[in-house]
DNA sequence: CGGTTCATGCGTGTATACAATCTGCCAGAG
DNA sequence: CTCTGGCAGATTGTATACACGCATGAACCG
């Protein structure tokens, strides 16, 4: 018998290994999918590989190209631009909703994440730390207890990284850790207005610290 | 030699009919899409057939439920919530923009697009209405210039479509016409936080125009 | 007569086979 | 030497075939 895990169709676990290849940054923009390849890898037929594809390929965060085969996405620096603007009005939501209502044990559970950040910080553990912070927005998402809004921002925050990852100024540290801490200090405080304009420079930053050509 | 429109790879053929099935009211939420029934509807295999059906599930406006089959989505009370949040979202930041950097020619071509709804609705052509209506609101999202906040609304406003559908309230004749009206004048004063607050209230009364149960 | 169980049929899940298209290379002509 | 033409390999697009799971209904037992 199937185990729990095995229970979910086959294409996707390639779904979710691919999706998170790419936040964790062990997939880069523009690299090739080969079909095939990915079957050997996972054990599985090309049917379930493609299934897979198309369903990343529907997020923009897989592009396909007709007879040419699959690619992790490279967006444009137009695209980097709207991408972040929809994360704007997407996280503002879920900020404005959970400044109303947010409760003792999220707050806690927030403040927990920072301090697991914060540790991998100081150990330069860079992918680790990317991670986190990543999965700071997830969660303050997931504790805005809309799924909808949950879901576009999972798909916004994997194409963040992407453009982060190709835009980066090099040597430009990531080093916005206190604002995600001033972040919850506002949450804790209701201040719906003050949390969502931080919310907003915070991702303005993130935009003005790459180098976005032409 | 394949004509323009036959270029496209057979899946988006179906994607696309599919889609606008159910964004014109031809496809009711619940409905069973059964996979045999697509291939001699649209003249092609199962494998085409499904890689739509996958795409259409990815956005959440078709359920596949395994090893029973697809049909169209239907949202629960709850989910309806959150997707008119989202899409509350999604527009206040189209509008934003727009109302900010809006054209003559854009406007005129806006206003020729509620004339055409005042035919419709005059005309008693509630279906031919209700396409208008909602295209006035990705005509808004195309202009505004970013095809990621479009992609986002065309995905909400499908599954608004699906949601009204479900739970309108009998003998409730949408008559927010001149809601549209009022926005575009709006627009045209440069009044985004005007705009801004008409949109959420425009949708905020559709929403509050559903019965959702529990 | 009601409930349970098993068999059968339908529909989906996955894999494989075949066709179409693209890419890279090499040969030959200009 | 360069450019063009075409051939070969590889990769994707589509169709078909087989396997599995679930639902319906009938038969059997209590």
């Amino acid at each position: 018998m199937p185990a729990a895990a095995e229970r979910a169709s086959l294409d996707q676990i390639v779904y979710d290994a691919l999706f998170d290849d790419m936040l964790a940054g062990r997939l880069k923009p523009g690299e090739r999918l080969a079909e095939v390849q990915l079957c050997a890898q996972f054990g599985v037929s090309r049917t379930v590989v493609r299934q897979a594809l198309r369903r990343l390929a529907e997020l923009r965060v897989v592009d396909i190209v007709p007879n040419k085969g699959a690619a992790v996405a490279a967006p444009s620096p137009r695209e980097a631009l709207e991408v972040f603007e929809a994360r704007r009005a997407v996280e503002a939501a879920v900020i404005g909703r959970l400044a109303r209502e947010i409760g003792h044990t999220d707050l806690e559970r927030l403040r927990q994440r920072l301090r697991a950040e914060h540790e991998a910080l100081h150990h330069q553990d860079q992918p680790r730390w990317a991670h986190l912070a990543g999965g700071f927005h997830l969660a303050l998402a997931q504790m805005a207890g809309n799924s909808v809004l949950l879901r576009l921002l999972t798909e916004l925050l994997t194409r963040c990284t992407l453009i982060v990852a190709l835009y980066e100024a090099p040597g430009n540290a990531h080093c916005e850790h206190e604002e995600h801490e001033k972040l919850v200090d506002l949450l804790a405080l209701r201040d719906v207005e003050g949390a969502q304009r931080l919310m907003d420079a915070h991702l303005g930053g993130l935009l003005a610290r790459l180098t976005l050509p032409a």
